[in-house]
DNA sequence: ACATGTTAGTTCAATCATGAACAATAAACA
DNA sequence: TGTTTATTGTTCATGATTGAACTAACATGT
């Protein structure tokens, strides 16, 4: 019924499908391990990212865009919260919504750890040359966005 | 102190990564729908492409290649020997260790999953010409090679 | 106004991964 | 041989993530 040759594994485009999912378990891995000396996880740190590009997000917009659910936000906030590095500001206009910003300290933070995080991926993709890094950006975009709207 | 020049999203290594993080997150939550028809984990999936690869493997072996540590093995296997996807059997050689092998209905189980499993892939990279993907699976070996030996 | 449906966030139980400590076994070597 | 060192797999406590059920607040339509 399978042969060989209906494998996957002769698939190329399912071998290096494959070979993404290692390469990407092994950075998270590193990147875990560097954000270990600011007491900092690559949740946490994701939140912070998008609190810093997107200031007055609510906990709902923030789960779409890491996609998680929201439960898990709302498990995620309240140690960032005593940490300082948020706060959660009442919506006027919507009594149900909370508006999520970086405190001062909460943008130190992320700074340092952007800067741990640059540096991996830097040496990561020096492994590339800028032309095969911006085509794996745009293959990887049309990938999300293709599985976005559907 | 930092001016937005700094930042790493002004950074085409550093934006393209993150499009991976993110493609590759959204093709995990695809996946995870997709196998709860057969009622199968991806990591537990991964187990069953391993054991296929290289029969007999050690669980500690099995661990180094998935990238997990060995007490994720141990509570992992249970479940899949109890559904009799697997079995194991213990070294004559050295009584520590267990090889691992797949059933025959660990194989069916294993083909099915391979088959939803490829088919999305499949789709997912039909958003690039064969080359865009072979370069994307070079450039990804080209990572693991690198985080691997250091 | 009122009923109905929808949305934002929380709670909670279940599942899962992790790393440290441990027991059994093997290897290295005096 | 006997002693130390390393390795395999397990146990256990901890923390992370999930989805379902829930509350409160808004929106829609009559």
């Amino acid at each position: 019924m399978n042969n060989k040759q209906d494998l996957p594994w002769d698939n190329p485009r399912f071998r290096n499908w494959i070979a993404l999912v290692r390469a990407e378990k092994a950075v998270v891995r590193e990147l875990t391990r560097s954000l270990a000396s600011l007491d900092l996880k690559i949740a946490q740190l994701d939140v912070l990212m998008n609190l810093y590009r997107h200031p007055g997000m609510s906990q709902h917009d923030l789960a779409r865009r890491l996609l998680v659910g929201r439960s898990n936000i709302t498990m995620l906030l309240p140690q960032l919260e005593k940490q300082g590095v948020l706060r959660r500001e009442g919506d006027s206009r919507d009594k149900r919504v909370m508006r999520l910003f970086l405190t001062e300290d909460g943008e130190d933070l992320l700074m340092k750890a952007l800067k741990i995080y640059s540096a991996l991926i830097d040496k990561v993709m020096a492994q590339s040359s800028p032309t095969e890094c911006d085509m794996l950006g745009n293959q990887m975009r049309r990938i999300e966005e293709m599985l976005k709207s559907e």
